[in-house]
Parts: C-alpha cells; structure tokens; sequence
DNA sequence: CATATATGTCAACGAGACTGACGTAAATGC
DNA sequence: GCATTTACGTCAGTCTCGTTGACATATATG
C-alpha cells in the first residue's frame, strides 16, 4: 500500500517544498525584471544595462574590476554596454587619483534619473510584498535568500 | 542639520532595505542558475533548455501553449530549444487525443536523467539554505517571493 | 461552413554572454 | 632601475536566446 497521508511520505513533501521553492524564485525573478526590462527597452537597453547602472549607482566610484567581481560577467561582456552608457552620457569614468589605473565610474544625471526609475519599480514591488508579509517573514526572507547565495559573497 | 540617527530617517532607512532585497534577489538567482549553466554547457544546452525540462518534468502532458504560458517566451524562441530537445530524444510530444491538434509534452529517460541532476544541484541548495534558516523563515520566504509575483500568477 | 485555436516554421534581427589574444599604462617588488 | 603584475580596453569570432511578422496546416467549434 502506497502512504498517501503527508506526514507519512515525508521524503516525497520535501521534494515537493523544494520543487515549490525553485518555481517560485522562477516566477518572482521573471516578473521582478520584466517591469524594468520593459523600460529599458525604450532605451535601448537591455538587462545588462540595468545591472551597470544599478551597482554603479550604489557604489559610486565602483572600478571596473570590482564591477566585473559582482557581475560574473567577462570583461568583454561588460566593456560593450559600459561603453555604450558612457557613451551616451549615463555613466562617467574618472582616473582614481591614488592608483591612475583605475577607472571610478560614476552615474551622470541622465544615469542617475534612470536608476532612479528603474529602482523605484523594483522597490514598489518589493515593498508591496513586504508590507503584505509583514516583518517577520521579511525577516525570513532574507536570511533564506542569504543562505541561497555562496557563502564567499555573502559578506 | 541632517539626521544621523537611523530612526530619524526612515525613508532613508527604507530605501536602504529595499535595495537590499534587489541585491539579495540579484545575488541569489545569480548563484541559483550558475551551477545548472555550468552542467548544461556539457550537453550543449543552456538555461532556456533547462527551464523546458524543469517544467516539462514538473507537469507532464503539459502543451506548448501551457508553456509558453509560463515561461513568457515567444512561440519561436520556445520551438527552437524544445524542437532540439525532441530531436536528441530528451522530450517526446504525444497529440493529445481529446483535442488533436494538441502536443503533449513529456521527458524521455535521458530527460528524467538530466532534470533530477540539475533539480538535485538547485534543490540541495535551497535545501540548505532552508535548514539554516529554520521553518518560520521559509515561511516567510514563501509569502515574501509570493507576493512579489504578479497577482494574476500566484494561483 | 466560417471562424477560432494550437502548433510549427521561415526569415531576419539584436542583445548579451563567451573565448583567446594582444596592447598600454601604471604600480609594485626585488 | 628593471621585471613582473595589475587594471583596463579592444579586436575577432562564436553561441544562445530572446524578438517580430508572416504564413501554413490541422483540428475544433459555433
């Protein structure tokens, strides 16, 4: 006889709650940049974009290389969209005075005003399902979103 | 005179935790897809196969229509991955015989193969990741992530 | 029988990732 | 002072995976 009662399987719930764990960052990661991704279109940008003009934004002064840690992107990758934002006055290269090898990149307004309008989407989402949750589980979840990233990024 | 003391600016201080849940949600999707990308280069597939796979495996019989439905890809973008899927005999398409202009879509044995090692790597992650936090947090886990997916998909 | 639905396919395009190699400027170690 | 390392940029070529728009076919449905 097959068990059917759950707490009688529980290898088969626990597969199930992983299953239901990996579908839902699926979703919520489809939808979470799909608003954004929508925007930068308008642009002309894409999802790489976002994510330079995102870390820059949040690190002003960030280098190249320090950027290129976070990303996991090549540096050829990276080179063609950086250029592209530098280009077209979003992003600013400045030589680092103390090490002239290094580029601090920085947002200029145009950058600013789209970081600005892209994060605002990103947070009005998160805040709606932060408000809904409650602070608990926020408190929930980012300790399990933490324990998803690996453990040498996790700072 | 600005305000140093966190709980004297609390817009500063929520916007400070928003970003932080963009850049966890960054981090962790990044670590999540980076370890199945790595195996799938292996096969000659990439991530697109693998979310064919993963849904295929998680609802067989489904249809090209149903997965499109998820995966918010064009018709197009899904006909090439899932055509070379079929072709390597990872996934079979059966007509449905209520509806005969149905293809149903199910894993071959090399499907199931490749699904249950590439769930097996995402699943011991959060597996992990759910231990450390403990059970209260995965709740609130699952109510945060269900709350940032759009409404008309929590289902 | 007309219309709608489910699927597949063709052509063309663009973004964004990769590798590997090479070049330059600047810092650093001996 | 010179060799080595580091930071950055770039060239050439490749691949995946997303897009649009048009068209074809089979089947179901009103």
């Amino acid at each position: 006889m097959v068990q059917h009662h759950p707490r009688a399987n529980p290898l088969f719930l626990r597969e199930e709650e992983l299953r239901q764990a990996i579908e839902l960052l699926f979703y919520a990661y489809r939808d979470f940049t799909g608003e954004p991704d929508a925007i930068l279109t308008k642009y002309g940008f894409g999802r790489a974009h976002h994510r330079v003009i995102y870390f820059v934004g949040r690190n002003p002064g960030i280098t190249v290389s320090q950027l290129l840690r976070i990303l996991k992107i090549t540096k050829q990758s990276l080179s063609r969209v950086l250029s592209q934002l530098v280009r077209e006055e979003f992003v600013v290269q400045r030589t680092d005075s103390d090490d002239r090898r290094r580029r601090m990149l920085s947002l200029m307004p145009k950058g600013e005003e789209l970081e600005r309008l892209l994060t605002e989407r990103q947070s009005r989402r998160i805040a709606r399902a932060y408000r809904e949750a409650g602070a608990e589980a926020v408190e929930g979840f980012r300790t399990v979103l933490r324990g998803i990233i690996n453990e040498e990024d996790r700072r």
